[in-house]
DNA sequence: CTGAAAGCGCTAACAC
DNA sequence: GTGTTAGCGCTTTCAG
């Protein structure tokens, strides 16, 4: 207690010479890593005490090498850059990450910029990267430092990578694809995000290789992520009129959902009576919309405990497993894709 | 690019070597804190980037004694031990933090436990303690060692602390207090949170003021932040029954809104018909739930941003303010607390 | 069981 | 404009 800001921190040289013991026997005393006496133990401790004695973690680290300190970076640019509505998925991802390693009494560092040397470097012993880009360069880069790394969802260039909780996408795009098709929908519009990551690039594959089977016509386009809601309607307007309009949208960044319905129902479409519509994302926004908005849950919960596993597991000197973890994403059938018959 | 893991990383002498020059040189040539020639400075830079050099931050912290990094401590015990639908104030104000420190290129670090000797200490410039209790053991720990400490809300018993974001509870208690009354309550619940921090204590001491001075007798009780939700409707029960059922209530947490307008419907009382409900604590919870819920929104996103710029003014040497910065929580008045003519 | 001393990689005095 | 060197605080040999 008591002591005002600004006062040198003690050292263990101080805690030494108080306790009359030599800094080794601080040392070994303070981490028990050799035989000290009980009375010299408790002498050290009660010093160690008395002045509020706490090691230096740079110089610890500096001496062993390890920091005990985990990495986050988070790649995709909106999630920095976003309004607070997009901010949802990003504080959830950051969030779950963060509690889990609370829970496992790990510090986590958000890297502020790996690229900019005006940036000071962080003293982590691993890196969680999440979202990679296709060919990452910040992943690369650490990976080039032999840093150790576990990346949420993978590096579409680099799939395999066995340090990676990966995301099965297919199925659950496949079954949301079916149920348009279900529901009616002969026309499905997807709209992908621009960041070329995996969450944008696999339900694309799927949705492309499930038209070629359905013999039906694939129609895409982009809506990139960083745009603000005015943006939206203008440019999603032109894809609605005219006589062949899609008869479903499946649209990647689920805030613009309900700005897609509203859109639509500018034009006198009705979701889900005119147009079916989903997102690739879960939100409260797609929750919460009039009607509901269907969409893919990507388990941020499950995907941040699965990756702090996974990087602890590496960090304690783990087998490399022989192939990614993969999560499925839960699909959240709400009323935009329920026809009313 | 390349290079495997595990593999001993690049030092400045081996980037000496390399540039043929001194080490000193080396660190001033990457530093510009010295004047070096134009031609050594590019062999320098050179060699370095062949080798993927990479100063080590712990050396440079030890050496210099700043890290860069600043620490977030969050104090309420539920925001780690919370379920993930509690856990929607703390990402937000988690989240929020992040996104700031990430725009001002500062590392943060999620600091594990301040007083498990197992847990290695953090190298932080500061730390941020968001929501201390009454007479902060971590807070007091911090502010011990001398390390420069800005709080999201206040230390409940040492209010007037000026490095400080807080929150100014009192005219929108009572905006909510006078809402109630105009809505026909006369007899207000408060179910205060059991965490002893500014968030339970100062609404609560609103309350009574405020019941005091319209001569109501006041009526409190505590519902932990920690419940399940499966205990809280049995917790309830009994305050909904009997003749002296109040016919408002305050509940501090937020999700346990839903939960208590679900007992009160099990007894046959509607909201707001036959009860007013409001929260202290806005969430998905409270705006999604039927009704929608009143509650108080204590605008994590600009705590957070004020805190960091907070934080990295003190950490830049400016003087200390003289009084904590305020902050004004947003009402959100919905149906809950609206009572249909 | 304890002490002395080397040295982790870097920055900043201090020479030249 | 550049090199030499001390030393940040700690852990860990190596001696005793």
């Amino acid at each position: 207690m008591g002591g005002e800001a600004g006062k040198r921190p003690v050292t263990i040289r101080e805690v030494a010479e108080r306790a009359g013991v030599s800094i080794s026997t601080v040392s070994h005393a303070l981490s028990g890593r050799r035989p000290i006496s009980a009375a010299t133990t408790a002498r050290v401790r009660e010093a160690a005490a008395e002045l509020g004695y706490d090691p230096n973690p740079n110089a610890r680290s500096l001496r062993t090498g390890r920091s005990g300190l985990v990495g986050l970076i988070l790649r995709p640019r909106y999630a920095v850059a976003g309004t607070p509505d997009r901010a949802e998925t990003f504080n959830r991802l950051v969030g779950s990450i963060a509690t889990e390693m609370l829970r496992r009494k790990t510090g986590l560092i958000h890297v502020p910029d790996l690229h900019d040397p005006a940036v000071a470097s962080v003293p982590m012993d691993g890196c969680i990267v999440a979202h990679p880009y296709g060919g990452d360069t910040a992943l690369a880069e650490l990976v080039g430092r032999g840093l150790p790394v576990v990346t949420v969802e993978e590096d579409p260039e680099q799939p395999d990578l066995p340090w990676a909780v990966r995301l099965d996408y297919p199925p659950v795009v496949e079954a949301l694809l079916d149920h348009l098709h279900d529901q009616g929908a002969r026309d499905v519009l997807l709209l992908s995000g621009t960041e070329d990551n995996a969450w944008n690039r696999r339900p694309r594959e799927t949705y492309l290789a499930w038209c070629e089977r359905r013999a039906l016509p694939p129609r895409t386009a982009l809506l990139s992520e960083g745009l603000t809601p005015g943006d939206v309607p203008e440019l999603v307007q032109p894809l609605l009129s005219g006589p062949d309009r899609p008869d479903a949208i499946v649209v990647a960044t689920s805030d613009f959902a309900p700005l897609i319905a509203e859109s639509a129902a500018a034009q006198g479409l009705r979701v889900p009576d005119d147009l079916l519509l989903a997102a690739l994302t879960d939100s409260e926004h797609a929750r919460t919309s009039i009607p509901p908005i269907t969409a893919m849950d990507l388990t941020h919960e499950a995907l941040a405990e699965r990756a702090v596993e996974l990087m602890l597991a590496r960090l304690s000197g783990a087998e490399t497993p022989d192939r990614p973890v993969f999560l499925t994403p839960e699909l959240r059938l709400r009323e935009s894709t329920q026809r009313r018959k």
